[in-house]
DNA sequence: ATGAAAGCGCTAACAA
DNA sequence: TTGTTAGCGCTTTCAT
């Protein structure tokens, strides 16, 4: 409903502007290469060198071009650069939408040592329930981007087949996906859920529920929710809970009902926003945490210590994953070797106040 | 303390990784407009013309045109193109850190409507206590970026100055900076402050304090400040309190324990994080909310609603703010006229539980 | 409606 | 150590 009201507000704003249109003059670059070689006496090819740091220019030389690019504020231009150096020192950053802390902190990590590195970063958002063709993909790939860092649980035919005919390095951050070509920094899902379900089983909940955001993303298909099944194999249980498609905090709040009709009185969730959404609605319902109902959450950003009680959870160094692909992306992008192109972090479960034992 | 944590740990990742260095050997593009026209017995600015959607192509020519490009997976180089064109349709986003769910929902609407016009985004973030000596911002500018959205609090002289070069519109989103060059979307933080201070005032609270990220930013100094001032003044009230650097959910819990030794009743805070740091403070110290203390956000996210009590706030249109933004910035780099440079978004203030008055 | 050709600003052989 | 030159892949006049 607010959603609603926030695009009829803007689809009104934007009618109101005014359309007129103005001719575009089109002009040059005011200071060129050129024009810093012809001031400094130099050829074009020298004034490259000292901007790139190349060694081969006499330190003489190198002051006087120097002081003519200070003086005429030259600064290179990347496009062109990137044309004829075919190297964009761009990287594409491709994530499940915007609004999520779990994104921002992996993008945190991203983003500090693609600084380090003096690589830029092209974002790029592939909704959840939107339909990729491949378009968004292509987009940055026809960029030229130097590498991809990819963190969407699911990928189409059209963009695997854009990135093989790319032939540009990916790393997928914090997801894992179908497909060996690309390299990944992650966490041990099977076994962290595992750990995560035990805990509910000692401490005596029989009823226990996974709830997902895509059944059918490879991260929940080929580990999750196999580990879910193998616990309940191991454990003699013959009723499977499995709620898909739970997305927000809304999703979870209302999910609840449902829950409780159920008999649940455990959950894992992905997200931490979902269990955020469930124990307000879980104390909404009088039901008491961690009493008569638990919590963990597979995901931790800062929401998993607003809320209160404050979520028990696993968590996943973000900010490492983040940092560490995009260090595996660096190296693969200068073709340096890379030891390991399956990178797995440690986690820890964070015990808090959604579960008894401690 | 689990930043540290976290930091040793990435560190000791990097360091393990092999730095074993192969030779680059640097190719060709695999199909270009010329090997399209040479297929299709057509000139370049034919194909060129075909790619762009220019109009003056026979229809014949146009699908024989289509035709060869589908067969060899023929995809434009977007940075011949912004060479050629001098166009890159390509826009820098400007946000002060990563890590706030407020960034998050401003981009959110800055990415739709940039879609929506087949703009990428460039992201680039200036750490909140990090000086800006410009480079960042000139890192984009050499990108050639057609324009930017720019939300940080405050500009570096270096920074206004390469903008003024670079000579592209700029358009700041959810902020406003001291400087007329640039085309601003935002709410009127003046009065939104005022209202939110008058409600507190009414519920009977006597010691009100200003809670503030950043007290020289301009929308602190320009405004928030002096629409607490002239509260104050109006009220005939004669001590102020202005809490400065509070900006994460810790430093709102810390900082609970000095409002409540200097006998504050009531606080209005710049970010909703902080807030939520401040009630779960309060009830950790039995404070009752609203009774005996009360907060108001000026910013209200997702985390204004997962707080419990949950937070009263102004609640501004986060998503319209950076799709206005961003359609601006639209216009202004086709050149087209723009009624309104400075445009002012409706707000509401959302009174939930942290206030005492429905 | 189509083609020829001159750049866009830079890098990177290759020479000197 | 420095300069010459030929592109990188595309757009855009200007002819035709």
């Amino acid at each position: 409903m607010q959603n609603i009201n926030n695009h009829l507000q803007i689809y009104c704003f934007l009618a109101n502007f005014n359309l007129g249109i103005e001719v575009f003059k089109m002009q040059k670059q005011d200071v060129t290469i050129y024009d810093v070689a012809r001031e400094a006496n130099v050829s074009m090819a020298t004034v490259s060198r000292v901007v790139n740091g190349n060694t081969n220019v006499r330190k003489e030389t190198r002051d006087k071009v120097l002081a003519v690019i200070d003086r005429l504020h030259y600064q290179p231009n990347a496009v062109a650069q990137g044309l004829a150096s075919k190297k964009t020192t761009t990287v594409g950053v491709v994530v499940p939408g915007l609004t999520n802390l779990h994104f921002a902190e992996l993008a945190k990590g991203i983003d500090d040592i693609a600084t380090m590195y003096k690589y830029n970063i092209i974002l790029t958002s592939i909704e959840n329930n939107v339909i990729d063709n491949g378009n968004v993909i292509q987009s940055i790939l026809n960029k030229q981007v130097d590498g991809v860092i990819y963190m969407c649980n699911t990928m189409s035919p059209k963009a695997t087949e854009a990135f093989s005919r790319a032939n540009i390095p990916v790393v997928l951050a914090g997801t894992i996906i179908d497909n060996d070509h690309f390299g990944s920094v992650a966490i041990d899902y099977k076994e962290a859920d595992r750990k995560a379900l035990e805990l509910l089983w000692k401490d005596g909940k029989k009823n226990i529920a996974l709830i997902v955001d895509d059944k059918e993303a490879y991260i929940n298909r080929g580990f999750r929710i196999k580990s879910y099944r193998q616990f309940l194999a191991d454990h003699g249980i013959k009723s499977e809970y499995i709620y898909d498609n739970i997305l927000t905090f809304e999703d979870g709040y209302n999910l609840f009902a449902k829950l409780y009709s159920d008999g649940i009185d455990a959950v894992v969730t992905t997200k931490d926003i979902t269990a955020a959404g469930i124990v307000n609605a879980a104390l909404d319902s009088q039901v008491s945490i961690p009493e008569q109902f638990e919590i963990i959450s597979a995901t931790s950003t800062n929401i998993a210590k607003i809320v209160r009680p404050q979520l028990t959870s696993i968590q996943q160094p973000l900010y490492d994953i983040g940092a560490v692909a995009m260090r595996m992306l660096t190296k693969l992008m200068k073709n340096e070797d890379v030891a390991e192109k399956n990178i797995v972090l440690p986690y820890q479960i964070l015990k808090h106040n959604t579960t008894l034992n401690k």
